[in-house]
RNA sequence: GGAGAGGUGGCAGAGUGGUCGAAUGUACCUGACUCGAAAUCAGGCGUAGGUGCGAGCCUACCGUGGGUUCGAAUCCCACCCUCUCCGCCA
């Protein structure tokens, strides 16, 4: 959520940068729900103000044991039109709410302009994409020929967009959840969290999910409300500190989490079909941090470094882009994504989205910490996938594969696999 | 699922209709004492919003939402959550 004050104050500029996202803001409507506000809450105010003031006279004569009845008729005449005052600034301040909350985070100055993803610009590249003297097969053509990548099954015991794995490939896949896991709580200094995978709404607000895209979210019933499935692990670990107050010195808090995450992929029908590229449920290993904000955009930085390093430990090619204004997520200021090389796609796919939000999400979750002049502030949070397991899986069946059908275990693997080396094609 | 207890400031904990935004303790900040610290003493110390150049003044907030009342932390209703016991259960 956007600082109402800067709203009120530089229009102009949340105007602006909010225009090169390409998010439709008219600042006249909101300028138009101010002014009201302005009048009714000061009205509503005085009125309250007499109110009280009244009131008290009352106190003060019936504990004297004197007559209130004339102070009591005058109060009374009040109250219609401080109870219509109240309701309406009630109505308004819930107007004013819903469209702040619905507006998009500011990107940060860094943050190239442009209006989709061909606006996004390429940092860095690590790797080198390997030569193959035989025809490649995707993911899918792999996988089932190790007989361990089954999408029919799962079609029929839940629809499409889901997968089975079995044996060695399930085990490839854990294995991999793992490596991520060790390597980010044992080198980096992140706590392993384990966290539940319905969240209220409450939560899906504090991270931006709620209340604009409900239609890209899974939910269940509970009682009157519903809960929802998480679409990354980034919401329950994020609201870990909703509402909290924390103390300068416990920041910054890391935190990293493997869990499955859950997405209706509304209006992305017909695409990435194939294969788990693109999944109704797939796990991944989530990076998070809520820092000071002093440290914030160098802690982007060392993230997304984090999760380089999964990259570089499975020795998987990749490019690091910089997402333009107009491709970031909601709650974004600034978002680097890493992709993976598909050599049967003969491109780099996402396979990490790293994003600084700065007090975006702590503002809507109230999460603060006292600085040092003993004042309350915002915290900065971030996260990133670290990285996505179901898609990590696929850039090692096809990145190692071996033309008789085998794949060879990355370095880094064989250890989690019990020494197995290669996955070797079912007869 | 049943029965009971309870949700108040960073934390603990008083307050059951009227000068209560809320005693007290603790934490924290400032000052005194000290070479320094601890201890002690004095003062300060919630959040958000409105208004004013400013000191300030005003409003709202005691789990959430309604209601009663001139006036609600306090009374009523609904809901949420926590704890204890019972039942069930991985």
């Amino acid at each position: 959520m956007l600082d109402i004050q800067l709203l009120r104050n530089q229009i102009d500029v949340v105007t602006a940068a909010l225009g090169a996202r390409g998010a439709s803001f008219d600042p006249v409507v909101f300028q138009a729900l101010e002014g009201e506000r302005k009048n009714l809450q000061t009205r509503t105010q005085e009125l309250q103000a007499r109110r009280n003031a009244l009131s008290k006279q009352i106190g003060m004569l019936k504990g004297k044991g004197e007559d209130a009845s004339t102070v009591m008729a005058e109060v009374g005449g009040i109250g219609d039109e401080l109870r219509a005052n109240e309701q309406a600034l009630g109505v308004l301040l819930g107007r004013i709410d819903a469209f702040v909350a619905g507006l998009p985070n500011l990107p940060h100055e860094s943050v190239p302009a442009g209006r989709d993803e061909s606006g996004n610009v390429e940092i860095s590249r690590w790797g080198t994409p390997r030569e193959f003297d035989f025809e490649v097969s995707d993911h899918v053509d792999v996988g089932s020929a190790l007989g361990g990548l089954d999408f029919e099954t799962a079609v029929k015991i839940s629809g499409s967009r889901f997968a089975v794995m079995r044996g060695e490939i399930a085990r490839l896949h854990r294995a991999l959840a793992q490596l991520m896991l060790d390597v980010h709580t044992r080198e980096h200094g992140y706590t392993e969290v384990y966290v539940p995978y319905l969240v209220n709404a409450e939560s899906m607000f504090g991270t931006g999910q709620l209340p604009k895209f409900e239609a890209d979210l899974f939910s269940v019933p509970k009682d009157d409300g519903r809960f929802y499935l998480i679409p990354t692990a980034e919401v329950p670990v994020t609201n870990l500190v909703r509402g909290e107050l924390l103390s300068a010195d416990a920041l910054p808090l890391k935190f990293v989490s493997h869990t499955p995450c859950f997405r209706s992929e509304a209006g992305s029908y017909g695409r990435d079909t194939r294969g788990m590229i693109r999944q109704h449920q797939f796990d991944k290993v989530e990076l998070v941090r809520i820092e000071h904000p002093d440290n914030s955009w160098a802690a982007l930085e060392e993230l997304t470094g984090h999760a380089e390093m999964i990259l570089r430990r499975l020795d998987l090619p990749y490019r690091k882009i910089v997402l333009c204004a107009g491709d970031m997520g909601f709650s974004a200021a600034k978002t680097y994504d890493l992709e993976v090389w598909l050599p049967a796609q003969k491109t780099y796919r996402e396979i990490s989205s790293c994003s600084c939000f700065d007090a975006f999400q702590a503002r809507r979750m109230q999460t603060r910490f006292k600085n040092a002049q003993g004042k309350n502030e915002l915290v900065h949070t971030l996260n990133g996938s670290g990285l996505a397991v179901g898609r990590t899986l696929v850039a090692v069946l096809e990145n190692y594969q071996q033309g008789d059908g085998s794949v060879l275990v990355p370095k880094a693997l064989v250890p989690y696999m019990g020494g197995l080396e290669v996955l070797e094609p079912r007869g």
